[in-house]
DNA sequence: TTACTTTCTCAAGTAGACTTTAACTCAAGG
DNA sequence: CCTTGAGTTAAAGTCTACTTGAGAAAGTAA
């Protein structure tokens, strides 16, 4: 006899909320933006599988590691709707994921040097100052809050 | 004779909108957050002196480490209006922004290699997975743009 | 069955950093 | 003088990642 939850047809947005510690918000939140996609009871009550909550867990670390729902997004839609990140998907986006994170931290040491260069010299001038570069303020245009230095979405 | 800049009373939104890259929208609403305070001519007309123009530079150049406009009010209002961060005030406010970004950099590095031990076991566990920390979950709580990784405003 | 808890949907609110639009006024050039 | 380009204000829109609230239907316990 299969343990409770498997009895059901799966788990409540309530449950799945307590298993994972995420807001039912923020979960139908995840939802229309195309991240999940639950079965619904004949009544219209969504119900979740195990697998939705390690495909929950994904988007929590995901996050944690800095990436937009956008970002994730083009991660996990090539997967089966009811299924996350396996093993060898894992390793195939973890690694890319470390990438961009080797990049982040490049630019930000990048960033810490110029700023200590700066603070020598004293400048602070938009002609000479290291920091004060007009490529990265081209990179500025258009509106919309800004990812941290010169993130680009995923492919 | 001074610069032509210098026979007029000072510079108009347009025209220091074009040496700093900024738009004119931006400026004025920097101006709103009090990141900034220019004289009016008799028309009502915006007057910025040049001393303005490193003002806003340093302004971009914060923000481009990473500020929020909020921080960086916090450290240039005690200056005069009309000044920009000398040398020996941009020594210090400076060193104060380069300890934010030290620890920036420590917490995406640990970041990162929680990332490489998690592609390793690939185990992506709620349990188990270092990645997937509650504390971290708890400093998520309420609403908001989030702080990229437990950035706290300056004092 | 009554009472209470969940869940549902849809709309609106929140923060930060701006932009866009509307409706005017003003200054400079021909 | 008249047009055009720039400046002014206030209000509303934008984007992300959600939360909150309203009102209705469904599930659960006693």
């Amino acid at each position: 006899m299969p343990p409770k939850a498997l009895r059901k047809t799966g788990l409540t947005i309530g449950e799945i909320a307590d298993r994972t510690g995420l807001a039912p918000s923020a979960i139908r939140y995840y939802e229309d933006e195309g991240l999940i996609a639950p079965d619904r009871a004949v009544s219209g009550q969504r119900r979740y599988q195990r697998a939705d909550i390690r495909r929950l867990s994904f988007i929590m670390i995901a996050q944690e590691l800095g990436f937009s729902l956008a970002d994730i997004r083009a991660q996990i839609t090539h997967l089966p709707s009811h299924r996350a990140p396996g093993k060898s998907d894992w390793t195939r986006i973890g690694t890319r994921f470390g990438k961009v994170l080797d990049a982040r931290i490049a630019q930000m040491q990048q960033l810490r040097n110029k700023l200590d260069n700066c603070i020598g010299c004293g400048c602070l001038s938009l002609t000479d100052c290291t920091l004060y570069n007009p490529e990265d303020r081209a990179a500025r245009r258009g509106i919309g809050p800004r990812y941290l230095k010169g993130d680009k979405p995923l492919e």
